[in-house]
DNA sequence: ATCGGCGATATTGCATACAATTTCCCGGGA
DNA sequence: TCCCGGGAAATTGTATGCAATATCGCCGAT
């Protein structure tokens, strides 16, 4: 998942941990015993507690003193919670952006939309995707506020394994980039409030296309957010 | 500072480093190495390591992989962003309160806000900082959102320090219930925007109140947020 | 005099050993 | 049968020792 720097085997282990959760070596609820992990990955304990931790504040294991740590499980509720909050950020993002975004910042995101549009034409959807990434992380990056970045993008990550196959439906594409369209509108005029509020009907729509990677109970649809 | 278990001397040592940041026995941008702090506290490197990480994750330190941990240095900007991004969070809690909180919630929110109103009659300013206190902290219960409540609650919590001396002022006390009963009725009617609208000026204000405690650079005022 | 390489020192990262706490199992009693 | 207490085993928390890396100062060259 390489985004990290790897430096130390701590973080490394983190993220190897990580993927093996992700890909369900282990299962939610499963208890991650230190020595266990040491020897499976061939290293001592330390940098194994060390990762462990990290992957506490990120979410993905739950770390309880002196009970040890187990594989945090998603509920369909904490799923739904997760994608609600990122939608309310995302939202606040794209308000900051009407707000405060340079000149330079909506040249970009303008500049990134219309090509965004050409690969709908193309139909080009592992393209769209990773644009649609770049995407996201500029209305993030157009809040000039570090910290919101910060927890947007870490939010993000963690959404990403509920994520699968958002483009692969016919219309899905075309859908997408016509709510950014509304999104980068409002943006550019400078209205605040209605970017909030297309933003906030985009993740919406997307969370409402995913489908849950774990086989927890089915979820039931959610109250509108107006 | 205690709400914290302690249950572990990692723990321990986290709160009482970030009591000593804050009191100023280690200034901003001071190197803490491991020794030198478990000389200090009488354990070994290991809780100091731990404890470290910790404060790494609260924002309180810095820390890069093989160069030590460094107390964070908070620079004007730095806590400008921060309380940007408060004042988002609270304001997108106040609007999911509008929309989802219960009847029961409605009801605890409208008695604390008609208790404070005594305290403003009183002039009673510590036990209107007390429950002010745990009026946010039903804002952000509102939400039903455990992930929004973990980031407000923490984001108040690092804060904290710069809120110092709110209620002081002659005016203040009134001021603050006034804003707050915006606030209160614009959830107790349902109306999300005004609800989002009322909390972002109440927290600006206080914004505007604070002073900073570090000796760092003056601030110059901030654009309007609408 | 300044800059750059090189070695000593200090500090972090990792491994191992020990202590403290929890968990689990088993036996006894109601 | 179920509940409860006690003790052994397992696991986490802490201390210490060793290895790897960064920092700092010295020396020589330009």
């Amino acid at each position: 998942m390489g985004h990290n720097n790897m430096s130390t085997r701590a973080e490394q282990l983190a993220s190897d941990i990580a993927d093996a959760i992700l890909a369900g070596v282990f299962a939610p609820g499963a208890r991650l015993d230190e020595q266990g992990l040491a020897d499976r990955y061939g290293v001592s304990r330390t940098p194994v507690r060390e990762a462990l931790r990290l992957l506490g504040h990120t979410g993905l294991v739950e770390i309880r003193p002196r009970r040890g740590a187990t594989v945090a499980e998603m509920t369909a509720e904490r799923v739904d919670e997760m994608f609600v909050a990122m939608g309310e950020i995302e939202a606040t993002c794209a308000r900051l952006c009407a707000l405060g975004m340079t000149p330079i910042d909506r040249r970009r995101l303008e500049a990134l939309h219309e090509r965004m549009g050409q690969m709908v034409k193309k139909r080009n959807e592992p393209d769209y995707a990773e644009a649609n990434i770049a995407f996201h992380s500029a209305i993030y990056a157009g809040t000039h506020n570090s910290l919101l970045i910060e927890i947007a993008t870490s939010l993000r990550r963690r959404l990403s394994p509920f994520r699968r196959a958002q483009f692969r439906a016919p219309g899905r594409l075309a859908l997408s980039h016509a709510e950014h369209d509304g999104v980068v509108k409002a943006i550019l005029r400078g209205d605040a409030a209605e970017a909030h509020c297309a933003m906030l009907r985009h993740v919406n729509l997307v969370e409402n296309a995913y489908e849950q990677v774990s086989a927890t109970a089915t979820r039931r649809p959610r109250r509108a957010t107006k």
